[in-house]
DNA sequence: GGTCTATTGAACTCTCTGGTTCGTTCAGAA
DNA sequence: TTCTGAACGAACCAGAGAGTTCAATAGACC
């Protein structure tokens, strides 16, 4: 329960806009934010409109003032979520390294992106037990995590030509393989820790599992045998 | 769905008795069974109470008979999964088969326990979704799988000594690369069919991951760099 | 047969929760 | 200033769903 904003009577105009009484945009997105947090803490069917509404400083009300409902708001929040891993791929240059480097490096973004965001692994989770119907609704989504496999495809290929790689790789298994450690060490963090007893967020554990999964992808896409 | 276990005793042939007998033994199994199922598909918070008693033969009153609430059934839906999960890597005897063969017969087994038991994989990740709570909780889950890092360890330093291995090894790291990969594509296969357009569980499709990470597996152990 | 108790079923209660109603306020246009 | 519509808040509602009540019955044991 925030204490409302009692519509701070007009600063002077020194600031430019210090408090808007009126602020659709901000509001859509703290609603966001708030609804990121609770469904990928609880859930879809566990996240309570009341509490994500509660998180916000604004009501219940503007969820269905701009979302519709809960599950266009957990729709919503699923396409942003998406959206992030994206930029972080696409961010990333491939074709400017070496194949080996290039593949090293692509496997470090990908560890590092899961492990800053466990919402987005969390909210995958949750997606997953819902038989990805939302994904499979969004084309946009569909679309952007499409173009990674291209690019892995494009990288194999140059691999291969030069050397480097083996021949006989295929784009998505490789991509699987990559990310599904990263996944995994973070999505099942908490039966991990209750069973064996080490946390996978301490960084000298983080840092060993970064190193294994690059050296064991680099070990599998290498040549000979 | 309705595997109806026609045991039914004294069956005049003719008109099919809706008899109420006494089976608590059989009604304890069928509402665990009935509740795997439920709370595989919804998750924990999804999962109706209402729905599981509609699934079994008996009402809503006996579940709370004979597990008490909820939650109590959800925890004994979660240790009775997991205990089909130990008993399949116990099943094997690592000490037999030379390190490299025991090591790739330890992963096909996990490859394949977690392709024929989906629902086991489901149940996991819900329980991530609330923090591993239950599996803290039961003493039994924990030893149990505590067991598999032992024999993994010890493989480890045989195929170490025989030089089949490299030095420097982590038993846990390696049961969470193999585990990683054989849980993802059954958890996250939604998700990955919904955007890569790839089902997982086609043979042919199947029969290559279970190659690839045996693959992956034996070259990160392998000697040499 | 008679008694006793573990099991069972139908119907009920009551809280929680997604969604709605209705009225209010703000900011900019005219 | 007045008007208009977007942005907002408090309270309300109806149905869903977890958990209970109470009595009945089957089978074991005498």
């Amino acid at each position: 329960m925030n204490s409302a904003p009692q519509r701070d009577p007009a600063e002077p105009g020194a600031t430019p806009q210090p408090v808007r009484t009126r602020a659709p945009e901000r509001t859509r997105l703290e609603i966001l934010d708030a609804a990121t947090a609770e469904f990928s803490e609880k859930g879809l069917a566990g996240g309570r409109v009341d509490d994500i509404a509660a998180r916000t400083r604004t009501t219940k009300r503007m969820i269905y003032y701009y979302f519709g409902g809960k599950q266009q708001l957990y729709a919503a929040v699923l396409e942003r979520a998406y959206g992030g891993m994206r930029d972080a791929e696409a961010a990333l240059d491939l074709d400017r390294l070496a194949p080996i480097e290039a593949l090293r490096r692509l496997v470090e973004i990908t560890f590092d992106h899961h492990a800053a965001h466990p919402e987005f692994v969390r909210l995958v989770s949750v997606e997953n037990i819902h038989e990805g119907r939302n994904v499979m609704a969004s084309p946009v989504i569909r679309e952007r995590n499409a173009a990674v496999i291209s690019a892995l495809r494009a990288l194999i290929q140059r691999g291969e030509r030069e050397g480097a790689f083996r021949p006989g790789l295929d784009a998505l298994d490789l991509h699987m393989l990559i990310s599904s450690f990263c996944f995994y060490r973070v999505s099942n963090r908490h039966t991990l820790r209750a069973i064996f007893g080490r946390d996978g967020r301490l960084p000298e554990v983080a840092a060993a599992h970064r190193r294994m999964i690059a050296e064991a992808v680099l070990r599998y896409v290498r040549p000979g045998d």
